[in-house]
This record gives structure tokens, sequence and C-alpha cells, in this order.
DNA sequence: TAATTTAACGCAATCGATTGTTTAATTTTA
DNA sequence: TAAAATTAAACAATCGATTGCGTTAAATTA
């Protein structure tokens, strides 16, 4: 149980008699190295156990194949998938991700970016937190040409890639789909409105009920801080105490939705003849909860992937090539179950 | 947008009038540099935006505050959860992770582990897949005495940190509650039986119903690959077929316990009355379905932060030390639900 | 006052891989 | 055959932080 330290190209040299310059070179098959040289350098390396030191190579290039990843919090459907599909685009093309999550918290958000870009990651890939006042923490990565990708919550007016979904159509469809399921008054649980997702939910709903002749209700929207289980029956206790109770409800993620609709059933009402509910995320317990879940389902793990493809894209560009802030909108499906369905 | 680099030792060295050396020992408040002197740089470093380069510090001590953590899956509720404990608790300390995902495959694995170890992650954490034949990939690691600590799933014979829960125990007291609601039949979806997980459980299963005086029938054990949905429903299927169908089913997990419920209930059953299940993992799809389902709560979150202790543990320990192999297995909880619970 | 300590800091090597520039040997061309 | 071109490999600087050792000047002690 030695602390034996494995090979480095300076052994190597020794033992093969060559320069390490040679040894580095035969390594990646630089063509200024004979055929045969190439071969017994590799075979010896391969005897040795050589292994690259990254360490080493990265801080001479000055730049990590490593992809810095920050999100909220780890544990959750969306993010988890986002991760994966992030992570399965990046070892395909031999890059690793280091990741790290603010649990929310605006200062761990900021101590986080600053890890990361310590770490020297070639690029970063971000969803803003709840708490996300201002986004300075991420300038020292666009300040020396570290390419950002944020991804799902975005800021609005920050020059980097981003990826996103048009949450603002697919509010209005499953708004739309509700009024076609004969709902007369729809509610709407929002979340909080600093946040482009949450903010364009909304403003897909209210088009969709304005654009369909239906008066808009103020006191039908529910704007709430998480979107927890919690808050959500809250808020179905408070509704249906109204006068004037909703008879549909488009939800802004499926935690509050699959609550509602838990809520909704312990009051007694009947889903979806009574209140039609529909959520967002496609959440894995959206189709088991009873009656399942209408929802928007969220290309999670593409997004993931284009996430890391705009990073390595900008990477591997030639110098001198135009670095250009695109944005990218990936498409949603309305999943239709028995939550919404009264036909 | 160019790419100015950041500051460096050497240029705030230049700025200020001091060597390199005084620099970096200035900005880890080192005795032999005057207290006045620390100010000044400290003061400097800021302004000019000094962030120390990790690369190098890695490179030069040899090694890198970066643990490595090798899942199966990331988007699964156990694994992003236990990864959501791990990366708290190396945060908190200053230490990075890197994620890599075998997404099951042999070969995925072999080449995450060798992309970790180039990595020089200071530790490694991780969990074998469903294919994982050999575990001679992470020998590289215990040969320069990098600290591995397997988790959950865990190889039978190697030399290292482990933190697992108490399967059999789980299993048992799980099978032995269906036992004590009644239950005459028990049915038991076992999991693939080279996982010690699996098997484990399945023991646990087998020991409770043969103490408590029942004949085990082999016909009422399923074995399947993945534990998946659409195996719990084929298993469901079968079983219910069958001359003498059980009246109580253990599952290896969550997905095919859930699987079970709803194929059941679509076979005209009731659950508890007819079929009593029990399942594993308590993921968030378990206090859903209906009936809720009653399950063994693996305190995910807690072994991925006690991981990242023995990691820390063992790297920041003195020269000298021994290196124990240490097992921890944490407590389990039974966690019972309308799914399992007849009186 | 001379001899020692101590405080404060600089020098230079080091970690391992990379790469522009030379050098040496061999082959081709004039 | 001498000169030019090509091939193959060595030399040496570099990336940025760290650290053992050496140096200088001031402070303390004998």
């Amino acid at each position: 149980m030695e602390k034996k330290k494995s090979a480095t190209i300076y052994d190597l040299a020794r033992k093969l008699n060559y320069s390490p310059s040679t040894i580095s070179r035969a390594l990646k098959n630089h063509h200024s190295i004979s055929t045969k040289t190439i071969e017994i350098i590799k075979k010896a390396a391969e005897e040795e156990g050589y292994r690259p030191n990254i360490l080493a190579a990265s801080l001479r290039n000055n730049q990590s194949k490593t992809i810095g990843v920050l999100v909220t919090r780890i544990n959750r459907p969306f993010i988890s998938t986002l991760i994966s599909g992030i992570e399965n685009a990046a070892s395909k093309e031999g890059y690793n991700i280091l990741i790290s999550q603010s649990n929310d918290n605006y200062k761990a958000e900021i101590a986080s970016a600053k890890a990361l870009f310590d770490s020297r990651v070639c690029g970063i890939i971000a969803t803003l937190g709840m708490e996300t006042e201002s986004i300075n923490h991420f300038k020292q990565f666009s300040n020396i040409g570290i390419p950002i990708v944020f991804v799902d919550r975005v800021p609005a007016d920050f020059k980097s890639y981003t990826v996103v979904i048009d949450n603002y159509t697919a509010a209005f469809k499953a708004t739309t789909h509700l009024i076609e399921q004969g709902c007369k008054r729809i509610a709407h649980f929002a979340g909080a409105q600093h946040l482009n997702v949450y903010k364009e939910r909304k403003q897909g709903f209210i088009d969709a009920i304005t654009k369909n002749g239906i008066a808009l209700d103020d006191s039908l929207i529910t704007t709430m801080k998480i979107l927890s289980a919690e808050e959500g029956e809250a808020a179905v206790m408070q509704m249906m105490k109204s006068a004037n109770p909703p008879d549909g409800v488009f939800c802004s993620n499926d935690t509050t939705a699959v609550s509602c609709i838990l809520t909704l059933k312990k009051l007694g009402y009947k889903v979806p003849e009574d209140v039609a509910v529909i959520g967002f995320n496609d959440d894995p317990i959206s189709s088991i909860v009873e009656p399942a879940l209408s929802t928007v389902s969220h290309p999670a793990a593409e997004m993931g992937e284009l996430c890391t493809h705009r990073i390595l894209q900008h990477v591997l560009k030639k110098e001198g090539t135009p670095k250009i802030a695109e944005r990218s909108v990936l498409k949603t499906e309305l999943i239709l179950r028995a939550s919404s369905l009264r036909s």
C-alpha cells in the first residue's frame, strides 16, 4: 500500500532513453516522431501504467476539459435528468463535469461560481437560484472568455448562450386545453415572478384566458415562493373556500399540481369533473397520482446535451470565430392524462 | 471581450515589488510575513481580482481537492439525493466533486474510473453498476493510496471504505411486517443476485419467512434484471394467474412496488386487502401512489455526507495513521403506509 | 560593542506536460 | 561531391503556486 506514484513522461524518457518531449509527442501521434518510436513508447507507456497528468496539461494549456455545472438542487427530477444529459454528452467527448449546487441560496451560488471559476473550468452551465438578485458573479467567466450557458432559469439581460423551453407557449397551450375541456374559471399557481420561467408561464396563462374571451380574475392567481406541496395545499384550501371557486387549475410545476389533486380529493371534489388540473415538468409522480396528471414535458436530457454541445462548440472553435450568444428554444409537449380530460 | 487572463501571484509580485513567494505566503497568512505586508498584498489581490490557479497548486501539491463520484445513473431519486449529500458536505470543506455515470454499462464504468483517475481526484465514491463483473478498475486508486468509498452497491471483497444500509434487516422487518398483517403467501421481487443489496434483501425475506414458520415457496420469488416497472407488471400478471396467488409482496425497489400496486388494481384486486405491498427506497412516487406505498427509507443524503467525510478524514489524516477500511452501516426506517396496513 | 536571535522576505527548484526552436542525422537534389 | 531539404529527436522555456533554504537587517543578549 505504498504511495507509489504513477509513471510520468520523465520516467518513460529515462527508461527508454528518449527526451520527455519525444515521449509527449509520441503519445499523441505527432508527425515528427517516427512510427517505430511511437510504437516503442506507447508499448512502454502501457507496460508502466502511464497515465497523463491532466493537471499538468491543463495548467500548461490553460484550459481544463472540465465543464462546471451550477444548479439549484441536484435531487430534483428535472435537474438530475438535465445533469444526466450534460454528463452523457460531455463524457462522450472526453470532458469531465464538476457539479455544485446552491440549494437556492444566493450566497452559496456566488461561492459555487467562484469555486468553479477557480477550478478553471472551460465552460459553465448554470440555472439561477430562487434568490438570485444579480448575476455579477458570472461576469468573471465572460471577462476571460469562458463560455456560459444558462439553462431553464435564465437571466433577462446577460450575453451568453441560453437553452430554454418556450414556457409561454407551453402555458398558453395548457391553459387553452383546460378551456377546451369546458373550464370557465381557471386558477393559476404562479412561481416567483423574477424568474423567467414562472413569469412566462403566467403570461401564457393570462393571454390564453383573455384571448378566449374570459375575464381575467386576479384573485384566481396565487403566486408562491417555492411552489412546494405545502403551498399548493394551502392555495387550494383557500380557493375552494371562496364564493366562486375555480373549475380548473394550471400549476407552474408538478409538485403543486399533485398536491392540488390530493387536496381537492381530500376536500371531496372530483378531478377532473369538478376541477381539472394540469401541471408542468412531467415529473415521475405525475403519472402515478390518481387521476394521472396532465402536464407539460420538459426535454430535460436533451437540454442538458445541448448545453454541453454549446460549450464544446465554443471551446473547440478556432480563434477569430465570432461568439454568438445563441438562444436555443426547445419544444415541449403537452401530456394529456386523466386529470384534465373530461370527455 | 478580450481573453484577458486573471492576475497571478507574479502579477501581484511585480506590481507590489515583492517576490512571488511572499505573495503566496501572505495570501495564506504564513507567520513569516508581517501583518502589514499581508494586508497590503490581500488588498491588492482583491483589487486586481486575483484568483488562485487551483490547477497549479494541485500540480505542485500532487493532490486536487476534488472528489470523484462514480454512479450508475444520476437521475434516480436515491442517487441524486446521495450526490446532493456528497456535494453539500464537500463544498462545505472547500472540495469539488467530479461526477461520472456509467448508465449501468460495464465498459463505461471502467472508462469513467480511468477518467476520474486521470483527473487526479483525491478520493473516489462509487456505486457499482448492474453489469460490473470485476472491480480491477478500482485498483489503480488503491495502488497509489487514493481512498475509495463504495456506497450502497458495494463489492464483496475489496479493501476500501464502505457505506451501506442494513439491507438484510430492513428486508427482514419489511417481510415480518407483512406477516404480522396477516399475509400467508408472500411473494418477493428480487433484483440481480450478484449485487449485495438485492442478495441481502432476498436473504432477509427468506429468513423472515422461514423463521415465522412459513414454508418457503420458490415460485413466489421473481428475480428481475433491472427491477423496472415493466418487469414488475409482468411478474404480477404471472403470479396472479397462478392457482395459488400471493397475498403480499415485498419488492426490492419502489419502482416495481408501485407498478405492482397499479397492476393489481387494474386486475381488480384490492391493496392491501387482497394483496399487501411493500417496497424499498422511499422514492417520491411511493407517497403519491394510491394506496400510498409502505417502504423502507434509505438515508440517501446522510449516506452521501458520510461518504464525503470518509474521504476527507482519510485525506486530511497525518502520515502514519493507519488506514482502516471502515464499514459504516446506516439505519433504515420502515415507513408504513396504506399499501400494507390492513388493520 | 560584539555576538546571537529573530523577523521578514527573496531565491530557485519543483510539480508534469506542452511546444517553439535547435540540432543532428539522413536523404534528396543540383 | 557539395549543398539543400527532409526527417527525427533533443533543448529549454512555460503554465502558476508552493516551499526548503538562504539572506538581509533589525532586535536582543552577553
